[in-house]
DNA sequence: GCCAACGTTGGC
DNA sequence: GCCAACGTTGGC
C-alpha cells in the first residue's frame, strides 16, 4: 500500500450484471468474467492498494464509483486459464461521469477506456483519475 | 437492433 | 507469419 507504487484502473461492468450497487451491499467480491488476452494482462498488472474506478457500461455509460485491490490476480476457478482479482468497495461518486463528459474533455478523450471501447479493464494515469474526480465532483 | 470496429481463429 | 473469415463488443 501506500501512494508511491500505485497504479490507476477503470474496470468496465454490465450493471445487470454486477453493479457498484452490488458492490457497496456486498462490501468486497471476486472480478471474474474477463476474456480478453489485454485486459488480462492489467489484471495481473494489478496491486494490492491500487484503485480502480467502476464504469457500467450499458445504461447510462458512466463511471459511478472506486474500488481498492484487495487480492492480486489469482486463477480463475471457473477458468483456469483465466484470473480475477478480488476488490473491495471504496466509494460512491457524488455525481457520475459520462462517457460523453469524457470525450468532450481535453485529456480524458484519449483514455483507452474512450479510445479502445472492447477493454474491459483499462490502465488510467495519476492525471487522468484526479481529473475524473474533480469531474464528479462539481 | 444495427453495424463498425476490433479481437481471435484457422487455412495456407 | 499472414491475412481472410468469423464472432463479439459496444456505441448509437
Amino acid at each position: 500500500m501506500g501512494p508511491f507504487f500505485m497504479s490507476h484502473w477503470i474496470l468496465k461492468t454490465e450493471p445487470g450484471t454486477y453493479s457498484l450497487d452490488d458492490l457497496k451491499k456486498d462490501r468486497s467480491t471476486f472480478w471474474d468474467g474477463v476474456r480478453n488476452y489485454q485486459a488480462r494482462n492489467n489484471l495481473k498488472s494489478m496491486k494490492k492498494g491500487d484503485q480502480c474506478m467502476i464504469y457500467h457500461s450499458v445504461g447510462p455509460k458512466e463511471i459511478v464509483g472506486t474500488a481498492t485491490v484487495t487480492k492480486t490476480a489469482y486463477p480463475d476457478p471457473k477458468d483456469m486459464d483465466w484470473v480475477n482479482v478480488d476488490i473491495a468497495f471504496e466509494s460512491e461518486l457524488k455525481k457520475p461521469v459520462k462517457l460523453a463528459e469524457l470525450k468532450e474533455h481535453k485529456t480524458l478523450k484519449d483514455i483507452s477506456l474512450v479510445r479502445q471501447g472492447r477493454l474491459s479493464v483499462c490502465p488510467i494515469t495519476k492525471g487522468d483519475w484526479d481529473a475524473i474526480l474533480k469531474l464528479s465532483n462539481a
